[in-house]
DNA sequence: CCTTGACATGTAAAACTCGACATGTCAATT
DNA sequence: AATTGACATGTCGAGTTTTACATGTCAAGG
């Protein structure tokens, strides 16, 4: 059901296609919400068909622009403003760090060194994507949440080497 | 497919019932991921059925408890170890923080506020089981996960709070 | 004894999500 | 002229998740 939200937030920022929206889920809003191009399309549709949004414009290769309605940001600013947050979170990675602790320092090393080139990918990916959001005067809905990452990433990244030298430290074969 | 790894994590360290792992889901892994009792079930009866986890026990009230089997161990190992991670997070907070940098600034400060009281309400609920934790010796896998929460929560709070600020210096109704 | 509330387990339909398949456009290189 | 690769949109079946329904136990208090 967020999805839609999400649809129409972004829409409701900048007219997008729906080839655009689904790399902005995957390069900005992958932390955040996750969804690929086979819901995005079907959802889209579904949110013109409702009125929620409306074609903008068509480009090259058949590409459609879809930019939120009056009645989408209506909808969107209620949800937004009107519901209970729920926290129903669903982060593979958390739930890996979580159950890493029950493996063996050997195994538990690999995994947590694991976890640690992806987070620092992730981060630099962060990185890069800051300094073009700050270059063109890019929506600020992403510098802000650019701007959470950047503080948040740190801080695990900062867990997970403690976690790896607690691990190091009680490994029974570090010294074999 | 991870509600089967985190049952097998989560069995694996203790045996324990349908109800207690529902419970635990709702108390300590819901940052992490989410999972109802109704999922939790059917997917405990399927596991029991391939043979990674088994009735150890039955107390009142025709509960059961369950506890990974051997297997059971071996398969989330392989996962943990030999999988590699994937970033598909699904975590309605943060879309929600990021599109309310879309609402006027009066709409966005009602929004950030719920969002700061949920945040801090979380963290003294970790606060609490941190507490419970260091007390009677819970396996340290929650540990190092409320510890994990206790470092990010703060940050998020520290963002939640300038956003308001922010919203709070833009409001154009402020001074009247 | 009766009610309430926490404990405890399940099912089924609807909704949502994923991965694979499918099709086609357009620009740049070879 | 043909190939390659990024652009672009879609569908479908399988699998996952949610919501609502459904049932029953047990302890404590009135």
């Amino acid at each position: 059901m967020s999805l839609r939200y999400a649809l129409l937030g972004l829409t409701a920022a900048f007219p997008s296609t729906g080839y655009e929206l689904a790399r902005i889920f995957d390069r900005s809003l992958d932390y955040a919400w996750h969804a690929s191009h086979s819901q995005i399309y079907p959802e889209l549709k579904r949110l013109s068909d409702e009125g929620l949004v409306e074609v903008v414009g068509e480009g090259a290769r058949n590409s459609k622009s879809f930019a939120a309605t009056a009645a989408g940001r209506q909808v969107l600013r209620e949800w937004l403003v009107e519901t209970e947050p729920v926290r129903k979170v669903r982060d593979e990675s958390s739930l890996r760090l979580f159950l890493t602790s029950l493996l063996e320092p050997a195994d538990r090393l690999t995994v947590l060194r694991r976890e640690l080139a992806h987070l620092e990918a992730h981060m630099e990916e962060l990185d890069r994507l800051a300094k073009e959001t700050a270059s063109r005067a890019t929506p600020s809905a992403f510098a802000s949440m650019i701007d959470l990452g950047q503080r948040v990433m740190p801080v695990t990244r900062g867990w997970l080497l403690d976690a790896i030298a607690q691990a190091e430290s009680g490994l029974p074969d570090a010294l074999t």
